[in-house]
DNA sequence: ACTTTCTTTGCAAACGATTGCAGGAATATT
DNA sequence: AATATTCCTGCAATCGTTTGCAAAGAAAGT
């Protein structure tokens, strides 16, 4: 209640004698200051109780030291987990995160886009709504030749670098695997085709089944938001009539979760009636009884790889290369019982 | 790679013929600039690219707009959920969020803090380390008068704001519960005792014991950090010699599930032989085997509470009212097989 | 016609740091 | 003793907005 005011760099110089430029070298420990004059400096400011205006300094040489980040939502486990490594990465290199979550809305995304471009952030990082495929309100970081990176969910095509899991591979080993272990009809769960990473998953899962010859069924494919009551649903239709397929390839864990409890609950033996794999290996999948196969993402890297991707091109932002990274992470299939294993 | 220039409010002023101060205020839809103005101000704004520059508005009128956050580590469940939850109410209230990890280290929070000191945040939220039990790093804050809110992990006499589930009364619940369910050797995890919301539950579960007049055993305490590895090592240390107590009440769902499943490894009948709690409610609880008695917390709604307290807080922060906000959110214990139910 | 009021705009000083250039003092070189 | 070199430090411009104050022109009141 005392001080309210806060004391400036020109203030430490008034108190030493001294003039800011000195000052301010001194804090940035410019070579050309004395040992001693850093010294002393340092005193008055702890004295003082000087509080360095990031801002500024970031005016000042242009430079804000913050990245962005907008994902659809940082609850889901493989998110939380990118944006974890991400953060500890950036750190390393002396940057800050700003997250913002779009809540799988795209004009929310669309005003994060704008918010985060007048932050002045140095570099924006994106997993993008499951919605979004128009990608051109992002094209203001293109044309100010601001790096942009996304991972997970990344346009299809639209020019940027791209950090994405071998979906595809995931897609084509899952289904195989569930081949391999006698099943014909496998029932697909999957997200809004519209987004790269479902599709893709999509081509492994239609691959795997030409190599085995079977004809791909319509009726077997469901497309909606991965989540429990949707599932439910589909389950619903799938076992309707006291018929169901051999197996269920669901399009993440909690689908996955929601088909083995349904199926628990008709007394449905998994795997033996009924094999199910879901996706992203959380930590559900391997206390569920039976343990649900699913695939590894290694999230973490995932996130070490944006980050690092993104602190390179900061690095080398005047080269005007114009060519986009992309990147692809691999996965692992890990069997559980769930599948028959 | 073409305008590599960034336009500034002068070249748009410049194109219109009209001052920077015009400009200014049209963009920030001041009322004394006609209609018309603003018009022809937005036409060429969106014409020449034009990007709002944050970073001098905010050094200008000293409002950053961004509000920090320190958590341990944002890929546990419950915090996750509360950072979802601040997020999209400082959003509604036009800030944004700085988020940083300490990954539990005492040396990285209070790096951290000086961090966001100088990042200008206008106000601070933070669930501390592990082991803090000094708070002297977040001085500089109230000598500042800088709003300071704790969530979940928060100092037990340091003056500040405080956000605190109702642990003393979880504690408290779950024993009661385990004891009216004829347990009475309730073996007891926890984490550091020095942390508050540890302690607080130690009371609640303490309180219970004397209600039922069971003697507490020193044996039956184990404190430690809660991850799987250590909880494993304490189970060997409670099954070892073939006995062990009639129920487990651990501090979070990690180590309870652990337990059970260490207890299901060695046939040892849940909730039959061994009744089992867990802590925080997390999806795990109820697809595990079976399904575990856990505490919810409301995560989403502590956060709503922590941002609005937060944005209270910046409204009147200019009156210096001395007194601290201390608010216990409420806990429902959550009844499920695992303890006997 | 003259004063008053209202609307719309411009001038110029902040905000707090960084940095190129120049200059003074101290030391080394010839 | 004079010059060159090195080491520190200061001056002042700059980053891009915002905003108090003043003023110009239009409209209105008497």
């Amino acid at each position: 209640m005392k001080k309210q005011v806060q004391h400036t760099i020109k203030d430490v110089a008034a108190a030493l004698g001294l003039s800011v430029s000195t000052v301010s070298r001194a804090l940035n420990n410019h070579p050309h200051i004395s040992q001693e004059t850093k010294q002393r400096v340092q005193e008055v400011v702890e004295k003082l109780d000087y509080r360095h205006n990031a801002l500024a300094a970031s005016l000042r040489n242009s430079r804000s030291n913050m990245i962005g980040l907008i994902a659809p939502r940082i609850t889901m486990y493989f998110q939380s987990t990118v944006i974890t490594a991400i953060q500890n990465k950036l750190h390393e290199y002396g940057y800050n995160l700003m997250v913002c979550q779009s809540n799988d809305l795209p004009a929310i995304e669309k005003e994060l886009v704008k918010v985060m471009y007048a932050s002045r952030v140095e570099g924006l990082i994106v997993s993008s709504t499951l919605y979004t495929e128009d990608f051109s309100h992002f094209d203001i970081f293109n044309r100010a030749n601001i790096p942009l990176v996304f991972y997970d969910r990344v346009p299809r095509e639209y020019p940027a670098h791209k950090i994405q899991g071998d979906d595809y591979q995931g897609g084509y080993q899952t289904t195989r695997h569930l081949l391999e272990q006698g099943a014909r009809q496998i029932a697909y769960i999957t997200g809004p085709l519209s987004c790269k990473l479902y599709s893709d998953r999509y081509e492994g899962y239609k691959k795997a089944l030409r190599e085995f010859e079977v004809e791909p069924n319509d009726n077997l494919i469901f497309c909606h938001e991965l989540n429990k009551e949707n599932a439910l649903q589909t389950c619903e239709l799938l076992f309707a009539d006291g018929t169901f397929p051999e197996a269920v390839f669901a399009g993440n864990d909690t689908t996955a979760v929601a088909v083995v409890q349904y199926a628990k609950e008709r007394g449905i033996a998994v795997p033996a009636q009924l094999k199910v794999t879901g996706y992203s290996n959380d930590s559900r999948t391997e206390i569920i009884e039976p343990p649900i196969t699913s695939v590894e993402q290694f999230p973490y890297e995932v996130g070490v790889q944006a980050a690092t991707l993104m602190m390179e091109l900061l690095e080398q932002n005047s080269k005007p290369g114009q060519n986009y990274i992309s990147l692809t992470t691999p996965i692992e299939l890990v069997k559980r019982q769930s599948s028959g294993l």
